[in-house]
DNA sequence: CACCCCTCTA
DNA sequence: TAGAGGGGTG
């Protein structure tokens, strides 16, 4: 049987808001080590990976794997039923042909119990593999999501260039052309460094615990041995890391992007063309993290990813392969 | 070529804003003296006439006449890609088919660049008489805002009748009628004064101080010797020389009408009609500024004025001319 | 393209 | 609790 008892009913709602509109159905993957649900979008464009770690559960148990097939839609009316303060906890036996969710309130005076029908789903297992990339953009996620917003205003399409430097997003349209440039910040420094070679980690935890360590955290590597509840400083702790620049004060009507900055890992310069309709749809996440991660290589697709404290939500697209591109590609050859 | 500077993008979003509903398409007539946009409404019913002084840009340079045939729609949606606080540069070489957007942010780490396609429009330049008005009401944008919102839930136009002690605001409509009477400002009465025999001033505030002429602005700048470079605290101290009231703590977020009031030149009492559906349209300009100045004479357009640190915004709408006014205008014969 | 509703922030 | 901004629908 499963039973995963989550602090905060508002994790799950806004990863219900992140992925609904790209995914409607899926399989909850549970296992021991916690709850993964993968699937292609609808267009069978985008690949989506979630993936919610046992130890960040308030409490987390899974005698046997299971997949548990939701409808999304169906779900997030279901959490619509929560406040998002309730603890919730998700409750399915063996043979479960539904699964029960139980929303209460903080002062325990309120209950709600309820019941979703689950559905059979093939599952299309699909294997990531750990890519290395050539470039490791972190950057606020409002940021990114007010990128993604202001130029899809203007173009289909966002060409995304990373240099030492700092990373462009452009793009073209009817009405014209438009780019943001946004410079690395002082101090972040890592490109060409050994580290930056490493995988990309955080999904994939089972396969390198050993390896985390993309950009010298060790501290990350503790909490695998003993991550009881400090959790939440996870994140925190990655930041600070990387940035302790940023810790300025907050300037809050400036949408907090400011005191993040962006950070480059870069291996190989890249410049990859996206569709900033699932750019867009990606960038609904940032609710959910303050970091975004764009992670890139050259005609690989790229992988959004957002490090929250329950887990991690990833995304992959394919970058576009216009005429251009392929152009370039012959040439090249 | 021109190149023009604004301090804040915020200025910019709110003139289109406030005009893109009215205008979509329209030169800006770059002259040594600043940028200029006049047109018709969409309908050929109100005239716009925007403003925006050289010496109010950050720095301002154009060499020769240009007008810049823009699409205030796509002008509007690049707007959009900057934050309120970006420093703008607004870019064009002399043969320009496009004009260059540039947005930086405050803490220059980010900068945005864009390019919008031009497009060729016939100048219909009007020349705008520089009428004597018998009724100036100056009053809080925000109010005026306020009233032509509520009175266009009960009907399409509105009479606005202006007399010494007052001004009023009426419609009629199928649910019932309504009128919001406005009192003059104690302290403010000039009715039959010689000041109100003036044309029309940019800021009528300014006609108590004698004879301050509209041109005569920067000793304006000079005699508030102790605001250093704050031009936004200009706008705020000119009104607490006409009316020291309002000198109170300016929380400027909250448009306090409160503290504006109400001042009413009267040459000769006023009652003209209008269609509140363009009202409404004008009043949207009230981020700009927080006073708005009426200035109206019977069967004469009525021009709306908004003053704001860069320059000035007017709007002419002529008069109804219904059944009702038309056989008033018979018996009064 | 405009209008209305909902959500988030101040 | 009210206002502003963003998203969705007609």
């Amino acid at each position: 049987m499963l039973e995963a008892r989550v602090k905060q009913a508002a994790v799950l709602k806004k990863l219900l808001d992140a992925i609904k509109e790209l995914v409607t159905d899926g399989n909850l993957d549970c296992t021991d080590e916690g709850i993964a649900l993968q699937a292609m979008d609808n267009s069978h464009v985008a690949l989506v990976s979630l993936k919610l770690v046992a130890e960040q559960f308030e409490s987390y148990r899974c005698d046997r794997n299971m997949p548990l097939g939701v409808n999304l839609t169906s779900l997030t009316k279901i959490l619509k039923c929560a406040k998002d303060q309730d603890v919730v906890t998700l409750k399915a036996p063996d043979d479960a042909d539904s699964l029960g969710l139980v929303f209460e309130s903080p002062k325990e005076d309120r209950v709600g119990e309820y019941e979703m029908k689950l559905m059979d789903i093939d599952q299309e297992h699909l294997g990531i593999p750990d890519t290395q990339y050539d470039a490791t953009i972190t950057m606020s996620s409002s940021e990114f999501q007010r990128i993604c917003r202001d130029l899809a205003a203007l173009g289909e399409s966002v060409k995304i260039e990373a240099s030492k430097e700092g990373v462009r997003f452009s793009s073209e349209g009817e009405v014209g052309n438009g780019s943001v440039l946004l410079k690395q910040s002082a101090g972040t420094d890592r490109s060409a460094g050994s580290s930056s070679k490493k995988a990309v980690k955080r999904d994939p935890d089972e396969e390198d615990e050993e390896e985390i360590e993309e950009d010298e955290k060790p501290e990350i590597d503790d909490e695998e041995g003993e991550d009881e509840q400090d959790d939440e400083d996870r994140s925190k702790k990655r930041k600070s890391n990387g940035k302790s620049k940023t810790a300025k004060k907050a300037k809050k009507d400036e949408s907090t992007s400011e005191d993040i900055g962006v950070s480059i890992i870069l291996e190989k310069q890249v410049s990859l063309t996206f569709s900033l309709k699932y750019l867009t749809n990606f960038a609904k996440s940032a609710p959910l993290a303050r970091e975004v991660s764009l992670h890139m290589s050259n005609d690989v697709p790229l992988l959004v990813q957002f490090d929250f404290e329950q887990g991690t939500l990833q995304f992959f697209l394919a970058p576009k392969v216009g005429w251009g591109l392929i152009l370039t590609n012959i040439h090249a050859d």
